[in-house]
DNA sequence: TGAGCCTAAATTGTATACAATCGCGTGAAG
DNA sequence: CTTCACGCGATTGTATACAATTTAGGCTCA
């Protein structure tokens, strides 16, 4: 969601600045000054501030008492916590499409994402079919939220996923085998099929529990990514492993 | 949550920006600038940006394209939505405590609240009264809120009480007869027991449904306020009679 | 030897000067 | 009369100097 950062200097240094804490350059819990990210950047101290306080917003930093910032640490927990939130706010929003009995009109654009998805599934996995899927999974939810036609649950779930691990897509480029990856993918796409149905049913208890569900296996699948990049990394707990994909996810 | 703002100038400009946003001395949708705030507070344009970009991110403000903000207008629509994704939100955490086991210590403490409100509900109405029981309603809030062992949901919960309207004493100030009041307070306090019980028993599914119950009579009983308030004051749509109450209203 | 304070360096907070950008009004040309 | 373009004013973005605050270190005194 960034906000309409509106400046060159700015976006800079909070895209770069993301960028570094995501790559890990950064140790989690170190304090990061602003004369060494002033350094690092050869951006002057106005725009770094500004970009370090949007990164406290975003859940990237967090800031000390008596000045400065340090780089927020994540669990394990926190990062299923994260997605279990998000699945939370993404049923509420299935229940409020079904709720609010959205046009067909409306409907049809969901409906078509879904037919697309499902040609997309039945391909060989490939990167480029990945990143097809990638694209349309992150439309699909993006369609969904509208259905919801409610800006403040999109302003929540924004804020969730501005945590790159907690985002619908964060699963879809770690730790599997392709034909591991073709059946989560195909069981997803099965998930997003009954909750259209549902929504187009109206049926608000239905698509939400579908919806919930749909991000527990999200949970899941990074869960076991987690465990495998574990033992064969040792970043043990790290979160940075599952922002690794974040970057290049584009889920606008 | 207002996240550690740490000099005084900023904190300043920050608290005085929030109170003449809520008191309506701006317009809805007007521009405001920089440089009339700096004029107005009489403090430097650095700490005022730095306010108004916290205020932007809390929701107050919306950035515009081409540098600038706006004061955020919230229809009626956006008011209810946000109270809606509060009971979401605290009932997920009801869930999660209910999941969770917590200790009995730690049950204790909520249990202990919960009595606390339960004499208050009885005695006559009074601003003293109301006062006592919106510190424990806040606080038992906040205990829920505890049980869940959830930071993350706790921040998501945060983003959304930022908005003073969704908090969850938003609706205890406005717009009702003392008899009226006390029995919305009853009601209310009956519903917190029925949370405590079902948290205590591992009733994860009743405790998240009894809660997103709890926050819909807080938004029954804000748009029945809201209507009577359009009616007296003409002040129609406008989210400013619920901000009203929001500055003095101290959840924690 | 340990505790407490005092000083100095580092770091953040504030103010302001300067640069770039945006928007609007005016004027000239078609 | 309309339209496009130019320029000027207003407003935001950037850089940097300066002030205040915090932190760390060492010194002294008990």
């Amino acid at each position: 969601m960034t906000l309409a950062p509106r400046s060159k200097q700015q976006i800079h240094a909070l895209m770069k600045l993301r960028e570094m804490i995501l790559a890990g350059e950064f140790a989690p819990g170190e304090r990061v000054s602003e004369l060494a990210v002033v350094e690092k950047l050869g951006i002057s101290r106005t725009p770094v501030r500004l970009a370090l306080n949007i990164l406290q917003h975003e859940g990237f930093l967090q800031g000390q008492t008596g000045g400065g910032y340090r780089v927020r640490e994540f669990s394990q927990q926190d990062v299923l916590d994260a997605i279990e939130i998000r699945g939370v706010l993404e049923g509420a929003a299935a229940r409020l499409a079904a709720e609010r009995r959205p046009s067909e009109e409306e409907l049809d654009a969901l409906r078509q994402t879904c037919r697309e998805l499902d040609t997309v599934v039945k391909q060989d996995m490939s990167p480029d079919v990945l990143q097809r899927y990638s694209d349309l999974n992150g439309q699909f939810h993006d369609q969904l939220l509208a259905l919801s036609r409610s800006p403040m649950l999109a302003r929540s779930l924004s804020h969730v996923e501005a945590l790159p691990f907690a985002s619908p897509n964060a699963f879809v480029f770690v730790g599997f085998a392709d034909n591991e990856r073709s059946d989560i993918l195909k069981f997803a796409q099965h998930q997003h099929a009954d909750i259209v149905e549902a929504i187009s049913l109206g049926e608000g208890g239905r698509a939400e529990a579908l919806t919930r569900e749909h991000a527990r296996l999200a949970r899941r699948n990074l869960a076991t990514a987690q465990q495998r990049v574990d033992l064969l990394k040792e970043v043990p707990g790290s979160f940075l492993f599952a922002a690794d994909a974040g970057p290049e996810e584009g889920r606008d």
